[in-house]
DNA sequence: GGTCCGGTTGACAACGTTGTCAACCACAAG
DNA sequence: CTTGTGGTTGACAACGTTGTCAACCGGACC
């Protein structure tokens, strides 16, 4: 046969279907010896409930939806852990996706995991108007935007403290008597590295260093093009060239890494976000840790929250605080 | 309104349910001037297709299941995105799970997974029996075995040449003059594990040098545990110390390092595996690499043929080679 | 004018489950 | 003996979609 359904099973056993549906969903009000039989007859038939159709039926998949910009980065695929924990805890199931930071691709995705009735929905954004969404989080459905938050709709959003980990970075290279400090990131359109390169700018201005356009070097996305950016800031002339680096994320960081020891140079640098061979380096690495793992799991709580929730509550907001990691890169003196 | 349904788009356009079908789905056979009322409709109500009743009707999720040991380690997380590519190319999302070596938790995987009618499932196996998917194999379920064979089933299943590989490390740690190599690594019960093994004890064997039971660490399965392993070694005496490790993965690899840098030794070292930061170390890392995305590509491809193909094929293995990489630390020489 | 034809449209059933409600039974109480 | 009660059980509809088949239409042909 085919796959058996209840109504084989409710044969088998001499029963209707709606009683083989009570014993499996465990619901009171059957005779144990009636329950016995249907239970013989699942074995027998080798039963498993089709949970399609019982998701059409009560028209919530048990499964949450995640969009990040892609698993195969460490940051990510700690969200994609944490939220799976949480998940596995109600017996729901993850459907992560990666959208690249290409924002048609982050609406095709969101829309696709509503069209299979999520019970929630996490995501980083890519995008900058959210509003196509706006029908959905008004019909109820938990939508929780992480790590940056949605423009165009209230929603749910947990964040790292951004600018204040970048503050805490660069007030810790200034306090090492650095003065010509670079800023390595992406596009300042993107909201985490706008909100560290703000950090980053406010240290400065705080601490009365002038601002230096030159330094600024927000526009590089991944490991390569970091690794061009810092080569050329190593090749200005001595007294243009910066004697720190505050590199905005993690691929970033391995880019002006990879680019100091092409050039044979140590000069200070702190990376915001932590990654897992930082204190393995020749000169260990100075970072601002996030901690994904518990952003992932805050997020995931307030889908089911609001889930759970008999009235639909406020938009939220948490902030989640970041680490100065001092390990010896961040420490390195001015030339 | 609720979510509207296709009922709804088609008393909206004057059309039956039916009609609203195959504008939807792109169908042939509809006049041109009424599927523009239809669309019309469509955009008014802002009606999206429910997935899960289509899901429930034709039989398919639109869907492939994907069981690892830990999204979170860089090997899985990589093979992960690989299937999502290949998903993404058809249409199709990924529902992800770790089931963190425990042969009770990849069960409930598999069938919760098999619940939801997913059309194949990638799995890499925690459990030393998979006869209970015999039945969802003869029916016809795309299943692939990914980086470990099953047990007790035939599947098609995508294979490092994991013995291979870690015959040519330790080739290359010979060549260099080591002839006291300590293997550490999990549990050689695992089948990764027991492989790498294999080929270790082959390459000894084949170059003469005997075996040395006090140089086999298997059974180590995360980087602490593989610390303190290698710490035990070190502390060997001289005579019985060994000159250079073979790292069975990249957690016990991890876990070796520290301990060198712990005892601020710089012994010989091969890890199989390979990692991002494997260049960027004091001493950089000479490794096996491996190949996740290809694994992954490929094993998702073997669940799309044998979906496409009208009769089931006989199972099918496939062994990508390992690649050694040079990098500094296997080249140490014996002390 | 009748017949056939291809293109278009719709009625209906089915996918497998769960919620609602009514029916049924044995037994105790009046 | 009748009535009520609580515990079991089942018939039926519904979730929203798609496959099957029949009906319908206007025009070309005899």
């Amino acid at each position: 046969m085919a796959r058996p359904t209840m109504r084989d099973v409710a044969s088998t056993a001499g029963v209707s279907l709606k009683t083989v549906s009570r014993v499996v969903n465990a619901e009171a009000g059957v005779r144990d010896a009636t329950a016995a039989r249907v239970e013989a007859a699942i074995r027998e038939l080798g039963f498993a409930r089709n949970d399609v159709a019982r998701s059409l039926r009560n028209g919530r998949a048990a499964a949450l939806g995640l969009i990040i910009e892609d698993v195969a980065n460490p940051f990510y695929s700690a969200i994609a852990r944490a939220v799976e924990n949480a998940a596995h805890a109600r017996g729901h199931m993850v459907i992560t996706a990666s959208c690249e930071e290409d924002p048609e691709r982050e609406r095709d995705l969101v829309l696709r995991l509503l069209r299979r009735s999520v019970d929630g929905l996490i995501i980083v954004p890519a995008g900058n108007d959210h509003s196509y969404m706006e029908d959905e989080l008004s019909a109820g459905t938990p939508v929780v935007f992480l790590d940056r938050p949605p423009r165009g709709v209230e929603a749910d959003t947990v964040l790292a403290d951004n600018a204040g980990g970048a503050r805490a970075a660069v007030d810790h290279l200034l306090a090492g008597g650095h003065e010509r400090i670079a800023f390595v990131g992406d596009a300042r359109t993107m909201y985490t590295a706008g909100e560290r390169l703000t950090g980053y700018e406010a240290a400065l201005r705080d601490a009365g260093v002038g601002p230096s356009p030159e330094l600024v070097r927000d526009g590089s996305h991944n490991a390569d093009t970091a690794r061009a950016v810092v080569g050329e800031l190593l090749a200005l002339p001595a007294g243009r060239r910066p004697t720190a680096l505050f590199c905005a994320n993690n691929r970033n960081t391995l880019g002006a890494l990879r680019a100091l020891r092409d050039a044979a140079r140590a000069i200070a640098l702190v990376g915001f976000d932590d990654f897992e061979f930082a204190d393995m380096l020749a000169t260990p690495v100075t970072v601002v840790r996030q901690a994904p793992e518990e952003m992932g799991r805050i997020a995931a709580g307030l889908a089911y929250d609001r889930l759970d929730a008999a009235d639909a509550p406020a938009a939220r907001r948490s902030t989640i605080a970041c680490e100065l990691v001092v390990r010896g890169s961040g420490e390195v003196a001015p030339a």
